[in-house]
DNA sequence: GCTTGACCTGGAGTGCGCTCCAGGTTGGAG
DNA sequence: CTCCAACCTGGAGCGCACTCCAGGTCAAGC
């Protein structure tokens, strides 16, 4: 049971940012106490670690979205939702791949700035 | 010498973000045909290539434009720019490795489900 | 010389993902 | 009992990077 403060620090979204995620029922069903204030489980917590983890890999939020209602529908829907993370898992290798090429360029380009400086 | 849509196509930016790029003053000194039409030099290309680079690696605009403008106020200013590309090359490391990591975390989730709907 | 498609300009609009705000409530510490 | 910080809701606003549009121009091919 965390309070909200203490979920947004474990998560690394901010308390905005979580209230978001429920209003547009990307996180559902987050409990409250009896004066109206938000409880999260760790169960939320676990699901807020992997909307991390998918937003920090490029996840759109309607994908996520997606994902989350898939969960909900129940067991059944393991494999579309299995099939989704992979789908998305080749985007990030794309995506790294990109990312590393670039970086190359990027040494390159700086490395001729250390034969025009002379060094440094 | 290439036209707007040949710059487009060997850049991949779109006319518009290329226009938009000219616009905002990061890519500056396009020359014109008579009839006002844009022509792209190599060294423009060269510049779009950079660009390519910058952003496909999370550089905002606005540093892109600084660069921009330090590489245009001549040669004494390659040490601000050479430290400007090495900062944010540190900052393109920390990008890869938080994103393998959350790789890696994506694709222990994707076993998982390998284990629950029975490999596959 | 007419058509057609690539191009021009200035400016408005879009999509995403938050982020902030006003105005009010809650609940633990002193 | 009072204070104050953390929290609540609904809704507006923001920053970024484009993207689209209206209304017009240019130039190659028939």
């Amino acid at each position: 049971m965390y309070a909200p403060s203490e979920a947004a620090r474990r998560s690394g979204f901010s308390l905005d940012t979580l209230r978001y995620y429920e209003k547009i029922g990307l996180l559902s069903g987050v409990g409250r106490t009896s004066g109206g204030r938000r409880v999260f489980t760790d169960d939320d917590l676990g699901w807020l670690v992997l909307f991390r983890c998918l937003r920090d890999t490029g996840m759109p939020i309607a994908q996520m979205c997606r994902y989350a209602a898939l969960a909900r529908e129940g067991e059944h829907t393991a494999g579309e939702r299995k099939a989704l993370l992979e789908e998305h898992a080749t985007r990030v290798e794309e995506q790294m791949r990109l990312l590393q090429h670039q970086y190359d360029h990027l040494r390159e380009k700086i490395r001729y700035y250390e034969d025009v400086t002379g060094a440094g």
